[in-house]
DNA sequence: TATTGTTATACTCTATAACTATA
DNA sequence: TATAGTTATAGAGTATAACAATA
């Protein structure tokens, strides 16, 4: 039997206490979850939230999808780009602006999209099967208020 | 009178109802607030978990730090450079073992993180206030449950 | 003049592998 | 053999600045 190392015991004073470090922790395990179950379609939560930005606003800029996301434009690129290597995602050119272009779901897309909501709302179950009652709606308003607080 | 361009409206669709999402945009803007305020002490969300962690646990390794923020023990290295740099922590060799350093916060640290703790503090209510009767409770439940939510 | 997509660049985080000194 | 701290390295994610094409 190999000799087993014991992990300290941790106190964590103030961490406990702040819900900046729950919000956190919490947004990891989501996360970790999420890449984990999404995994076997390519897809990360960064991947996820352009392509169904684009599925609910065919025709949308790069640039509009990037500031509803609160992301750079620069950073849109790449991903697009691997999109669009996925054959899920396509750039057309816009017809009223020819500086940019107009993003879509390909036919492959769609089918691709439908799929993958179905696992990540299977993901979404797994954490809220965890809330009782009420529970639910009263997070969700919490965290748009978080979300919302503008920092003067 | 300039041009003002017109942002277009964005559906949301899926991410509207998606926790993970919601979870994210609430972090995202913490943080961010956290940043401003904490700018002036020169401290990020990451130096403050492991200077509050050390405050607590006076004497703790890098790893078993490390281990309790989830952190590679890696990654602590330049963290804990950065914190002696700015003189508020300090390395001390361990007594009962020649390879570990164990971790303390300086008297300018102890100090410091008085001061630091109290602007943590005011901008945790800062959200605090956006929250009304029990939902602070209930928050803070449902967010430790989502963090100890191991995926198979 | 301003904006779109793009490139180049850089900085932070995070994770892995390998080294050393100790255990 | 295994562990602690370290280094080197590499991959994401994110942000800024500058450029060409277009508005």
């Amino acid at each position: 039997m190999p000799k087993q190392s014991v992990p300290p015991v941790i106190n964590y004073g103030d961490l406990d206490n702040l819900m900046g470090y729950k919000l956190r922790r919490a947004q990891v395990s989501f996360f970790e979850s999420f890449a984990q179950r999404c995994s076997k379609f390519g897809i990360t939560p960064g991947l996820f939230g352009v392509l169904s930005l684009v599925k609910h606003n065919p025709g949308q800029t790069q640039t509009a999808i990037a500031n509803a996301l609160g992301n750079d434009r620069s950073a849109m690129v790449s991903v697009v780009d691997r999109l669009e290597a996925m054959n899920v995602l396509e750039r057309k050119p816009s017809v009223s602006d020819r500086r940019s272009h107009a993003l879509f779901l390909t036919l492959e897309g769609e089918t691709f999209y439908t799929q993958l909501i179905e696992e990540v709302k299977k993901h979404e179950q797994q954490f809220m099967q965890l809330l009782a009652g009420d529970e639910a709606k009263i997070i969700a308003d919490v965290l748009d208020r978080f979300a919302a607080l503008k920092t003067s």
